[in-house]
RNA sequence: GCUCCCAUCGUCUAGAGGCCUAGGACACAUCCCUUUCACGGAUGCGGCAGGGGUUCAAAUCCCCUUGGGAGUACCA
């Protein structure tokens, strides 16, 4: 490669939230200027003003943010090349446009949709791939006065030249095309506004982008814009086109299949920190197989030769898996803080925090979501305990459940509930008396449980008498005894 | 239809001619640990789409078939 700075960009359309192929495509780039120290730029493209929607710039800032993908240069922290906004940027696009129009590489066409859409059927009807005609290539100066004194309005169309375009893509390899194939484009819409293609070289070119990483939908758009920034005389920068993230029925991801965004995702109880890191095995992969990495290690790791050019799926059970990952190994100050988001509907100054910090550590080890937490530690927050009816029926009414739960009542008086350690050792004493009577340590326990819990799975016992302190442990199991 | 891309366990992938009786991770199964569910540990199940070449040697290179994906807009 070069000696330049790397600089890399990610190119949103305001016209929907963060979706995740999007955000895979960010990561890319951000790995790729962290790794090369180059720079990372956001660029917003609302060229097309009926679908964009600030709120969606608001979602993809904030999303883009929360999984840490932040930008050097982009509309909101400015940089050497603003604005960062396409729609900001008409009046570049327009000095371009004359530009290739002067030096005729670009001509002014004023056919009507219904013109276009005629060639089109004919194409179809004798099975030939449609391409424009090009017919107002050789437009006469007279004729197009006359048509604009109709009123007809042009648009501006890039004059594909004939012959073969090659390139060498970071990814795929060597790719060819027939530009017999492809029509002359539309880079400048007849209301004065710029198509994608232009738009996205002319930034390109401005903001001095090295590298253009991105999903490999934009395969075929690539010719068309290498053939401007030629036309442009400018450099060409390198392209790497990554596979597509389909849906498990390896259709495009969508609704139907679940969460799309980003925001979605960490609204879902997904962290921010598991979402990078699994999006980032979707389509590359870990030198050392390791593939649990926070951002920075990735970066460390990231090269582009260890991109994946197949498409993949984007299967949700690793996703869980590793989120769970994420959540019982994330210091425990952090994991609490973060779920107190989830918790707003309990009375959280009950307990201190290192009780809070108790209750979610002994908590967070079955979950995959952090959204769960909430009902894993309700029975902490209730005052009035839902019990459930198989631990009423099979547990608690049972002889041996009264027996056990007599026992255990007497047990309170000399419980050390200060001390969970403590509490371990009581307990295990404890069931020891019955597991002489042939109870299983695991049974009498699970009554226990459930007196104090109402269920049959939840946090440590240890932790649960603690935090629950005496006077509740004791209100508790009086209850349990009476039902 | 046309053009382009892709093809290793169910899924994500390692593999850049001999190191491959194809490695790891998720999922699944069994076992162990254990105060529950889990977590963790161990073991197992499971794959080079098919067919031709090239080569002493192919998952790796070439061709064909099949399958999947993308593009084909005055959308990005």
């Amino acid at each position: 490669m070069n000696d330049k700075q790397v600089r890399v960009r990610i190119a949103p359309s305001p016209s929907g939230n963060l979706h995740v192929g999007t955000a895979r495509t960010a990561l890319f780039n951000y790995l790729c200027a962290k790794k090369n120290g180059g720079k990372y730029i956001l660029r917003i493209e609302d060229t097309d003003l009926e679908r964009t929607e600030q709120k969606y710039i608001d979602n993809i800032y904030d999303s883009l943010k929360a999984i840490g993908l932040n930008w050097d240069e982009g509309p909101d922290v400015g940089g050497p090349y603003a604005p960062y906004q396409q729609s900001e940027r008409f009046d570049i696009y327009k000095k371009y446009a004359q530009r290739l129009l002067d030096e005729g590489y670009a001509y002014e066409c004023f056919c009507t949709q219904e013109e276009l859409d005629a060639e089109k059927e004919q194409a179809i009807k004798e099975r030939r791939a449609y391409k424009y005609s090009g017919k107002c290539r050789h437009l006469t100066p007279e004729q197009k006065e006359e048509l604009r004194k109709q009123g007809k309005k042009p648009v501006l169309r890039f004059a594909v030249p004939e012959g073969h375009m090659k390139f060498k893509d970071l990814v795929k390899g060597e790719l060819e095309f027939d530009l017999g194939l492809v029509g002359d484009f539309v880079i400048m819409k007849s209301n004065g506004i710029p198509t994608y293609n232009f738009a996205v070289v002319v930034d390109d070119i401005e903001m001095k982008m090295t590298h253009i990483i991105r999903g490999e939908d934009h395969i075929s758009n690539t010719p068309k814009q290498i053939m401007i920034y030629n036309a442009l005389g400018a450099e060409v920068p390198q392209f790497a086109h990554v596979g597509m993230i389909l849906a498990p029925d390896k259709s495009k991801l969508s609704k139907r299949h679940g969460a799309t965004a980003v925001s979605d995702f960490i609204a879902q109880g997904y962290l921010p920190e598991a979402f990078v890191n699994f999006i980032a095995l979707l389509g590359w992969s870990p030198s050392d197989g390791e593939e649990i990495k926070t951002l920075d290690e990735i970066a460390k790791d990231f090269d582009l030769s260890r991109l994946s050019s197949s498409n993949s799926i984007f299967e949700y059970d690793k996703l869980k898996w590793m989120n769970g990952h994420y959540i019982r190994h994330l210091p425990i100050e952090d994991i609490t803080n973060r779920a107190k988001a989830y918790l707003t509907d309990y009375d959280l100054s009950k307990y201190s925090e290192k009780q809070l910090q108790q209750i979610i550590e002994s908590t967070r080890e079955p979950i995959s979501l952090l959204s769960e937490i909430k009902d894993g530690v309700s029975y902490f927050f209730e005052d009035e305990l839902t019990i459930d009816e198989d631990v009423k029926n099979d547990i608690l009414k049972t002889d041996l459940g009264k027996e056990v739960l007599d026992a255990f009542l007497k047990l309170c008086d000399e419980l050390k509930f200060e001390d969970v350690e403590e509490i371990h050792h009581q307990l295990e004493a404890f069931r020891g008396v019955f597991k002489e009577k042939g109870i299983k340590p695991k049974q009498t326990m699970w009554i226990v449980r459930g007196a104090l819990t109402g269920r049959t799975r939840g946090a440590d016992i240890g932790v649960i008498i603690s935090v629950l302190g005496k006077d509740r442990v004791v209100e508790r199991v009086k209850k349990a005894m009476a039902i």
